[in-house]
DNA sequence: GCCTCCTTGATGCAACTGCATCGATCGATA
DNA sequence: TATCGATCGATGCAGTTGCATCAAGGAGGC
C-alpha cells in the first residue's frame, strides 16, 4: 500500500478539485433557497423522506443513520430536533429494549409536501437546467462508480 | 419565475441525489485519511496552496475568500488558526489601511509538501482509481457547466 | 443462570459555523 | 475638506458538529 506507485494525472486532479468545489457551491445554493423560503435544512428533508418511505413500520435510528451516512451522534441530535419540532415520533422498540422506532408524523409529511416544490425548483435552477439529458445520465453513472 | 413550469426528470433527480451523497462520502474519506495521518483539514491545505500560488505578493483576505468560496467570517477565523499555528503571516496592507496581506510561511510550505503525498494517495484511492480517463474528463467538463 | 463482549443510542465538552453587527478606512461627491 | 455610503475584516452569541465516553440492553458461551 504505502509503497505502491501512486499516479494522479493532471486531468484527475482537475476533476477532483472541481468535484469538491462545485458540489459545495451547488449544494449551498439549494440550501440557501430552502432557507430563504423559511424551511429547515436539507438534512431534515432527507430524514423525513426516508421515514416516509419506511411507512408504516418506521425505522430504527441506526437504520436511518446508515441510509443518511451520518455519524451516530449526529443522527441522535438530528432526531432530537425533529422530535422537538413535532415532525417525528420516537416509539420504544418492542423487539429491542435498547432501541427505538422513528416514525414521521402527519406534520412531518406535510413539511415534506410543502418543501418539495421549492426544493425541486432549486434543483432544477442550480443543477438540472445546466445539463442536458445525456450529461445527466453520464454524471449519474460516473458518480455511481465512486461509491 | 415563480409561475415558470418546473420539470425535474427522474434521471436528473437521481443524478442530484447521487451528487450530494457521493461527493460527501468521497470527501469525508479523503479528510479521514488526512486526519489519520495527523494532518489538519483540507481547508487548511486549500488556503495554504492558494497563498503559495500567490507568492511572493500574498493575498488579501477577501481575495482568498473569493477563491475558496468561504464566508467572510469563516475565512477570518481560518486565518486566525493558520496564523496561530505558524503557517501564515498577516502583514498590514500598505495600500489599504483597513486591510492585510496574507503570506504563507516556510513552515506552511513545508506542511503543503508533507501533506501532498497523503492527499494525493487519498484522491487516487477514493476517486481517480475508480474512473477511467474518459470518465474523468467528462466529469470535469460536466462539473464545469454547473458553475 | 452468569459472565463477557457487542450493539444501540445519549451526552459533556471543545471546536467550528452561521448570523448579526461593529469599528475602521476608503472613495465619491459636493 | 467634510460628509456619506460602501468595503474590509473582526467578534459576541447561539446553534451545530466531532470526539470520547457512558449506560442499558442483547447475544453467545460456559
Amino acid at each position: 500500500m504505502q509503497s505502491e506507485v501512486c499516479i494522479l494525472s493532471e486531468e484527475a486532479a482537475t476533476a477532483w478539485a472541481r468535484l469538491v468545489r462545485v458540489s459545495q457551491v451547488v449544494l449551498s445554493r439549494v440550501e440557501a433557497d430552502l432557507k430563504a423560503a423559511g424551511f429547515p435544512p436539507l438534512s431534515w428533508y432527507d430524514a423525513l423522506l426516508e421515514l416516509e418511505r419506511a411507512k408504516p413500520e418506521g425505522l430504527r435510528p441506526y437504520q436511518l443513520q446508515e441510509r443518511m451516512l451520518l455519524a451516530q451522534y449526529n443522527l441522535s441530535r438530528l432526531t432530537d430536533r425533529l422530535k422537538k419540532a413535532g415532525y417525528i415520533e420516537r416509539e420504544e422498540c418492542p423487539k429491542d429494549g435498547r432501541g427505538q422506532v422513528l416514525k414521521v408524523t402527519e406534520k412531518g409529511c406535510a413539511l415534506l409536501r410543502s418543501m418539495w416544490p421549492i426544493y425541486r425548483r432549486a434543483i432544477v435552477a442550480h443543477f438540472a437546467d445546466k445539463l442536458d439529458a445525456s450529461e445527466t445520465a453520464a454524471l449519474a453513472l460516473t458518480l455511481m462508480k465512486l461509491r
